[in-house]
RNA sequence: GGCCAGGUAGCUCAGUUGGUACGAGCGACCGCCUGAAAAGCGGUAGGUCGGCGGUUCGAUCCCGCCCCUGGCCA
């Protein structure tokens, strides 16, 4: 007997992908393998809208709260643990339903995304010197290393730089400045988009934060910061985290820290928009439909068949 | 009612000593994205310069009246 394909849920954020990869998970007998960046923190309840335990309903849920708020996130670190979570659940006849909005981190499980290495003492030696010289500078080297790679990446990215400079003298090898397109994806892949219209998304965004800011947000975030948070790289930067440790560092106007939170959302859902828009594997569907769930089963049906 | 400040891009504000608005930030839209990706970066579209009249070859910038906003005084 085959194993069962992996079952992909992606969207941007606050579309109900959560609600949809729970049911599918639940009805195919299947377990939750999570596929978004912040929600990888412990910690991070609230503004990441994680589901609760009692909401989980007894489906497993994989790689959440397995890194602390200090900790840096990792795309290739994920790419390892959430591939071997899936073979595991392979292996064991159990389908994983790839839940979540980080598009590269699914891009990495699916897609044959090789990570060179990283060296850190190289990479605090180039983030100093972006800081001292400028991007345009590191720029000028990389266009003398590998001018190909100089060609794609913008003389003002600063970040895309570093990394393509210590990917070449790691590796002696060019920096793969552009992303592959999709082919047949790994593990059978069905990928499945959920999105709604603009306007009923913004709407459910504003009502999303102001919950988030009612049920305690700063608090959690105050918690966070004696947990080091603000000595986390990628966790101080999560929406609506970021927002109120500005406030507490500034004005102390938690209402204009939630104003922006929602605007700064809107921001992230057009970019996951954006990443996901261009994979032309993705059955889209829309999340307000009454029969969702049927929806998304007939499409599995009909892509698992073929 | 009087005095003062101000009405310039969707928002907050620069600017022009009268000669086609160098506008900026934010927002919007579009796109990029290989070890921070809820991050990082790029492109594009938006302006009867409050209204009406006057002066002038020419007015967003000068004059008059009016409307609106904020503050002070009464």
């Amino acid at each position: 007997m085959s194993p069962p394909p992996l079952v992909v849920v992606v969207g941007p954020t606050a579309t109900g992908k959560s609600d949809l990869g729970l049911a599918l998970a639940a009805e195919l007998g299947g377990e939750v393998v999570n596929a978004d960046a912040l929600q990888l923190y412990r910690g991070l309840d609230i503004g990441t809208a994680k589901l609760t335990a009692v909401e989980r309903a007894g489906v497993p849920h994989h790689l959440v709260d397995v890194l602390e708020v200090t900790e840096t996130a990792s795309v290739a670190a994920y790419q390892r643990a959430a591939r071997n979570t899936i073979e595991q659940l392979r292996a064991a006849g159990r389908t994983p339903v790839l839940v979540g909005g980080s598009g590269l981190y699914v891009h990495a499980v699916v897609d044959e995304l090789d990570f060179a290495g990283t060296d850190p003492g190289l990479r605090a030696r180039l983030e100093a010197e972006l800081a001292e010289v400028g991007a345009g500078v590191l720029h000028a080297r990389l266009a003398q290393a590998d001018p190909a790679a100089a060609e794609i990446v913008l003389p003002t990215n600063g970040r895309r730089i570093v990394r393509a400079l210590e990917v070449i003298t790691l590796t002696g090898r060019p920096f793969p400045a552009r992303l592959p397109t999709g082919g047949v994806p790994r593990y059978g892949a069905v990928l499945l988009g959920v999105d709604r219209a603009t306007a009923e998304l913004d709407e459910r965004v504003a009502r999303r934060v102001a919950r988030m800011f009612a049920a305690g947000l700063v608090d959690e975030t105050r918690g966070l910061l004696r947990a080091g948070l603000r000595e986390g790289r990628t966790a101080s930067r999560a929406l609506g985290y970021q927002q109120v440790i500005a406030a507490l560092d500034g004005t102390g106007d938690f209402g204009a820290a939630a104003a922006e939170t929602v605007v700064a959302t809107r921001r992230f859902v057009r970019r996951q928009r954006s990443w996901f828009r261009r994979d032309r594997r993705i059955g889209w569907l829309d999340g307000a439909a009454p029969d969702l769930l049927d929806q998304a089963r007939a499409v599995l049906a009909a892509r698992v068949g073929s």
